[in-house]
DNA sequence: TACATTTTGAGAATGATTCTCAATATTTTC
DNA sequence: GAAAATATTGAGAATCATTCTCAAAATGTA
């Protein structure tokens, strides 16, 4: 069993849940791809090869994922929230190009340091961040700068 | 007039628009208020001494002062997006409590300093940034502990 | 295995946001 | 400054992501 799995079946135990297939279904598509996914692409991800299962599970799913510690909603872009997996992984920043709409990501360890000085100054106790910068990819930026001189 | 006027009149001239009462009537309330506020409070607050401008108008005026650099769509809660207006006024980093609900704004003039840096060495070309971190205030975090404590 | 509890799929409902269009306002032209 | 050209508006319909309802099915437990 996968360690994203024993946290998985350890919160439904703990909340008095139940590991269902269809579950374990979604639990696998989420970490199966490592891209920053919206409810539908993950639905047909899973209809692919199971039909039966049901858009509305997802929905329903997705803050149990999230309360479990295991996935983030840390984008929304075309209307729709975007999710990621996050255990296992360190907490980073997203950039996002205004042109294309590539995200590249950065590490976060620097800015979280400097995140629980800053909330501590506050008396804010910190649990997590989701910093989104806007600006230009380079392919971008440099496309546009010709497209300037002309 | 004001500033945050003379802006946007240029930014409609610059872009073949016209400045409308309505324009008008929906960019002053946006500078009368403090808050973060989401379309629907907008509507509201106009309402109250011009019945008859219309929700369509303000969904539709939001991109145009989002482009015009007068205000921000800096928060989504309450399945809405909230803005608060920027010109004139720093960026900065959003403490939102997890338990009540409250926003805490603190500076982010370091912060941005860094991201330029951090930006920078991947090419990226630095536009803006939007930082929410979640957590407790002060508040919440000493009812919290003495509930876990009885 | 049988029971109590939870979950599921399907489709309806909700709610924020966008679109349509005929009527109206604003800017430009002469 | 009036008419022509263009852009905007309010109202309500349409969209679309997300949530809800409910009867049938699955799961964990004793
Ligand atoms: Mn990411
Ligand atoms: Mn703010
Ligand atoms: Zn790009
Ligand atoms: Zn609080």
């Amino acid at each position: 069993m996968k360690d994203y799995e024993k946290r998985f079946v350890r919160y439904l135990s703990e909340n008095s849940l139940k590991l269902t297939r269809t579950r374990r279904l979604i639990l696998d598509a989420v970490f199966k791809t490592h891209d920053h996914v919206d409810v539908d692409t993950l639905y047909n991800m899973i209809k692919a090869d199971h039909s039966d299962v049901s858009l509305a599970t997802i929905y329903r799913t997705m803050p149990l994922l999230v309360e479990a510690g295991l996935i983030k909603q840390s984008l929304r872009y075309q209307s729709k929230d975007h999710y990621e997996h996050v255990f296992g992984h360190r907490n980073h920043i997203h950039l996002l190009c205004e042109n294309c709409g590539k995200i590249i990501e950065i590490s976060g360890r620097h800015l979280e340091e400097f995140l629980k000085n800053e909330t501590q100054k506050h008396s804010f106790e910190f649990i997590d961040y989701t910093l989104n910068v806007t600006g230009l990819c380079h392919k971008c930026r440099k496309a546009l700068n010709r497209k300037i001189k002309r």
